[in-house]
DNA sequence: AACACATGTAACAGTCGGAGATACATATAC
DNA sequence: GTATATGTATCTCCGACTGTTACATGTGTT
């Protein structure tokens, strides 16, 4: 399957709107994401919608950080993503008359809400700032390839 | 995406497996598993060369358990599996050169190696008859639908 | 007012991996 | 030899994220 790279793709991004002292543009931060600009407002949306970052239009419109990185768990970005799925595995039929087949999905559903509990737990534990570089090394976004 | 419910499945099929008293075949199994003998073939391969299982062709031929359930771990039928891939999420590159990416790489890759872990923990301490209805209720493999 | 610039969003094609389906070779019991 | 079952290759189907294009909306400049 392909993997959901939209979290670590806005992080990403939000890492870089800090260390910018203007707005930045979706055109130039699509490229740093490696993607193109409807792809980042399309992904983008939910950080807005949850207020973690503001946009304008127009001319020198674009992106910027609506609260510090130290006021932004990890989990509050991945509740702006609206909470997308984790897991590649799961169970066929959630509903089930067999005996068996209800064990064995208890089984599963256990550990994947103890493994979804774990990532929650870490996640809330994390604040942009801790994912910061300690001392910038360039002010200026890259561009990929 | 689409969930792999391959592990589910087969442990569905082991447990009934158990409950059997001869050989059961690819197309009343894959029936009990909501899907076609195909399949159901392409999925227990992994089984076999692993030795949990066993199968026997012709006339009279099926499928039958190769191991007590009770010496059967969850996480030696994953690792039969292939130990399919657990998570829907990921990074879009592994190797950058962006220090910022670098960080939040390795935040997502390492809560990622402890979700992993504590599947792998979970997994390995239960054994498939800990999962097996305490007293079988029925004999007989059902049918979906 | 006209224009350039930037976001907002809809609509549709591309991609990847599991799942479904068919066909056919191989092996075994009767 | 025939019926029965597994073993496997080869397609197509499907769903979710991703990519792309197109166009509407809003904002600053001239």
């Amino acid at each position: 399957m392909n993997r959901d790279t939209r979290l670590s793709d806005v992080l990403h991004v939000l890492l870089h709107l800090d260390q910018a002292k203007e707005l930045l543009t979706s055109d130039v931060l699509a490229r740093s994401m490696g993607t193109n600009p409807a792809v980042f407002r399309r992904t983008m949306a939910g950080l807005r919608k949850a207020g973690l970052v503001r946009s304008e239009k127009g001319h020198g419109g674009g992106w910027q950080l609506a609260r510090p990185l130290s006021e932004i768990t990890l989990f509050e970005v991945y509740e702006a993503l609206g909470r997308p799925n984790l897991f590649a595995i799961g169970n066929r039929s959630e509903h089930t008359e067999c005996l068996v087949e209800k064990n064995v999905n208890a089984v599963v559903v256990d550990t994947m809400a103890e493994a979804s509990t774990l990532f929650a737990k870490r996640f809330g534990e994390i604040t942009l700032d801790q994912i910061a570089p300690r001392h910038p090394v360039s002010a200026s976004v890259h561009t990929h390839k």
